[in-house]
This record gives C-alpha cells, sequence and structure tokens, in this order.
DNA sequence: TTTTAAATAGTAACAGTTATCAATATTATT
DNA sequence: AATAATATTGATAACTGTTACTATTTAAAA
C-alpha cells in the first residue's frame, strides 16, 4: 500500500513554500532549496510540487504568465497579478461564494468552485505610479 | 506606418473563431483551418492568434489545463472548465464588477480588472451524472 | 503594372514540464 | 543493529506548447 517516506528535499521544498508569501515558480523553489541542497535536481522539486498539491498541502496557482506559481497557503483566498513588476500578491477579502450560486442561474450543469485572478497594481508599484503621475 | 494586410489565413482563423462556442486551442484551430488551407502553418496559427488578441479581435482563455484556448465573442463574459469532458462552456450571467470593489478594500494597490474561472460540470456531463446516480 | 513591405510556410529553437532509470535513503522487519 | 523492501532521488532524455528565423509569397499602394 504505497506507503510515503519522509524526505529531506520534500520537507526543504515545504518549509519554503510555508515560509514565503512570494508565489514562487518551480525554479525559484529549485533556486532556494539549492541553497541547503545543492544536488537536488529541478525534477524533484517538479515531483514534489505535483505531490504537495495532489495531498493539498499546497495550492498551484495558474496566472497566464507562461509559469505555474506555487503558494504554501492552503486556506482559501484570493491574488492579484501585479501589472507592474508581474508578482502575484496576496489579497485579504472574504471568499466569494455567492458568486457561484449568480453562475448556477440559468445554467444546466453544476457549479463546483471557482478561481479568480485579479489584475492590477501591487502596493509598491501603485506607490510608484501615484508618485510619478 | 505598419499597414496591416489581411491574409485569407488570418480571416479564415478569425471567421472559424466567430462561429464555433468551442474555445478551441492553436492546435485545434489550426486543425480546423487547414481543411480550408493546408498548406497553413503552425506559427502561422500561432502568430494570427496572438495578432487578434493584441487587436482586441479575440480572447485568450488560460484555464491550466496545458494550452491557451481562444474566443471569438470578445464581450464580457464568463466560462467554466468541465471536470467531465475538459471542455470550456460559456456562462450566461451578469460581469461581477462589484467583486473589484471588495478586492480593493484593505488594499493598497490598485485593481484593474479579474478573470473568473468556474469549476463544474457542462450540461452534458452533468446530465449522465444525474442518470447515472 | 511595378513596387513595397506585410504575411506566409517550413523549420529550428526555446521554455516549462514530465518520464526514465540506476543509485540512494527511508522505513519496516528481523 | 543488521537486513530487506521500496519510495525517493539525481541526472538526463524526451515531450509539449509556443516563439523565432528566413527565404519566398502575396496583398495593397503607387
Amino acid at each position: 500500500m504505497a506507503t510515503i517516506k519522509y524526505s529531506r528535499q520534500r520537507q526543504s521544498i515545504k518549509d519554503y513554500l510555508m515560509s514565503t508569501k512570494e508565489h514562487p515558480t518551480a525554479d525559484m523553489i529549485y533556486s532556494h532549496v539549492r541553497e541547503e541542497y545543492p544536488s537536488i535536481s529541478l525534477g524533484t522539486v517538479y515531483r514534489n510540487l505535483n505531490f504537495l498539491v495532489s495531498q493539498g498541502e499546497a495550492i498551484r496557482l495558474t496566472c497566464g504568465d507562461g509559469s505555474e506559481h506555487y503558494d504554501g497557503n492552503t486556506t482559501k483566498h484570493y491574488h492579484l497579478l501585479c501589472s507592474g513588476c508581474n508578482r502575484v500578491v496576496d489579497l485579504t477579502m472574504d471568499p466569494l461564494d455567492h458568486i457561484d450560486t449568480l453562475a448556477a442561474v440559468n445554467f444546466d450543469g453544476i457549479i463546483e468552485g471557482h478561481t479568480v485572478l485579479f489584475r492590477g497594481k501591487c502596493p509598491e508599484c501603485a506607490k510608484q505610479t501615484r508618485t510619478s503621475a
């Protein structure tokens, strides 16, 4: 029965995801974990990210910017993709459960959930926009 | 001043996007347009899709399923990715402009817009789910 | 027409990700 | 603690979706 074996590499990846708010890509995670485990393979990073996501220990964010981002914060929350610096930042807002109800109106299928990605400027880039205007 | 020349190939791609509700990928579009222009190149399809999107004549949908989808319907509307057949289907619901306002509360940056993708079952797959249960 | 440059077909290159496999490390068993 | 069993790794090749390159073609202007 496929018992899961702990590995230092997987732990390191998870620790990093839990500690950062950067929503890193696989490559960024690879760079970081390599400081502790210089011989870790990029394949190991991808394999463990898929594993953690499948176990519900991490979330995969598809932002349409070419590569997937990962988030160790698995509580329901939303993100903004900054058009200034292309970073993904957290938003603190209540879950928009009601939009599933709105979507279900006049729809003959089944709504199971949603993902929302906001576009805009992160606080840092917004500040620059304001002062340079 | 970079005058735009309308090629038959581009027109064919656009015609197809306007005529279908399938939200096809580049590869699906390639297959379709090849029936009319057998010698069209896949690169031409990608080049024109990027062009059409940049001109606001088509919309690119990032669904996180490995490839981009395209939509010739450029009016503001939402989509559902069916967990049964993996197709993208249209939802008829009013624009959720208010969620931008909700996102802006307690956020120090700027909200410019949003994308929403619903998960669930399309009408056809929902019907099967119901009858087989 | 002739000219001009945008667009094409064909192909190579590229980025992100997955698959393969022998070697290694973790856990269970003795 | 030693051994056995197997999940996981590192290294690398392969794969997929997309973009870049270039000589040739084609649409539009002169």
